[in-house]
DNA sequence: AACTACTCCTGGAGGC
DNA sequence: TGCCTCCAGGAGTAGT
């Protein structure tokens, strides 16, 4: 499920792999995953140069010659991997596809792309919910501010004040919150775990719950988390796998395991309608507020 | 407006 | 072994 960092981690190793090469073939095996704005297809790809590769949110977003742009949601099993002529590893990301991960293409692989350096880009996805949109520059403007995306966690548009306002807005839990890409774009289910772990926060209270010296500590988490993923995820991974396929290091898949801070048994449960993970002992419900 | 439930998908895990 | 059910979850949409 690449979050915020597999996609910055992707973004990054893009930018050295694509950016200057010309499209020069570009084939869909399953086609609701690709979709073209008015008046365009697959086909007004090719010829076209990537000149920049960015990122809103878990988006990415290629800037193409001739006014296109290609955006890109990965959603929760997407994987890309750029392979060079002799098949070298150039740029890989997101969700890895099990067993068959290896060797390209393979039945989950269902965009391939290929450049004028005649290296390969394929599109995996298990579960076909990744999206492709071809839109000229004016319709891709209009789609991503229709996403209406909170700040990115790791610019300064996110702050303690930002994020308690958010908080006291809500009356769902705490966890619901740093889910809404709304309200801070690029978390999702692995690291809201793991940021509501480092700030000692229940990811169940309500949102309307958390103290300001709550919030800031969860601001503070929040950043340490995914800072933590993007440094250490972008040189150890291998192809194949995604940075979430490492142990985490708090809570997130721990269940059973002790917290590694005072030993408790983790528990996992529902939150928000999605698995989640937490120490009882230090992520203790607090009143403060109500008191 | 705010919130909840359902939907899209397939592979893997666990029960019997 | 094989069949069944459940679970994984980002985000759009429909319903309350």
């Amino acid at each position: 499920m690449p979050e915020l960092p597999e996609v910055e981690s992707l973004r990054r190793q893009l930018v050295h792999s694509l950016v200057g090469r010309t499209i020069t073939s570009f084939e869909v095996g399953v086609p609701k995953l690709f979709q073209a704005g008015p008046g365009l297809s697959g086909g007004d790809l090719l010829g076209k140069t990537i000149l920049r590769i960015g990122r809103k949110g878990k988006l990415l977003r290629w800037d193409l010659s001739d006014g296109l742009v290609l955006v890109i949601h990965l959603k929760l099993a997407g994987q890309i991997v750029h392979l060079s002529e002799d098949r070298q590893d150039l740029a890989h990301g997101g969700h890895p596809v099990p067993r068959w991960g290896f060797s390209l293409p393979h039945k989950a692989t269902h965009v391939t792309m290929t450049f004028g350096d005649a290296s390969t880009l394929y599109l995996t996805d298990i579960r076909q919910f990744a999206r492709l949109r071809l839109l000229r520059t004016r319709d891709a403007r209009r789609f991503l501010k229709d996403q209406r995306l909170g700040p990115d966690p790791l610019k300064a548009g996110f702050t303690p004040t930002y994020l308690y306002a958010a908080l006291q807005r809500r009356s769902v839990p705490v966890k619901a919150v740093l889910l809404d890409q709304q309200v801070v774009g690029g978390i999702g289910n692995i690291y809201a775990d793991e940021s509501l772990w480092v700030a000692r926060i229940l990811p169940s209270r309500s949102a309307r719950s958390i103290a300001e010296a709550e919030a800031k500590r969860l601001h503070l988490a929040v950043r340490r988390v995914l800072r933590y993923a993007l440094r250490e995820g972008v040189a150890v991974v291998p192809q194949g796998k995604a940075i979430s396929d490492r142990p985490f290091p708090y809570c997130h898949g721990r269940a059973g395991a002790p917290c590694s801070r005072c030993g408790t048994t983790i528990l996992k449960g529902r939150v928000a309608g999605r698995g989640t993970y937490w120490c009882p002992t230090c992520q203790i419900e607090i009143h403060a507020r109500a008191a």
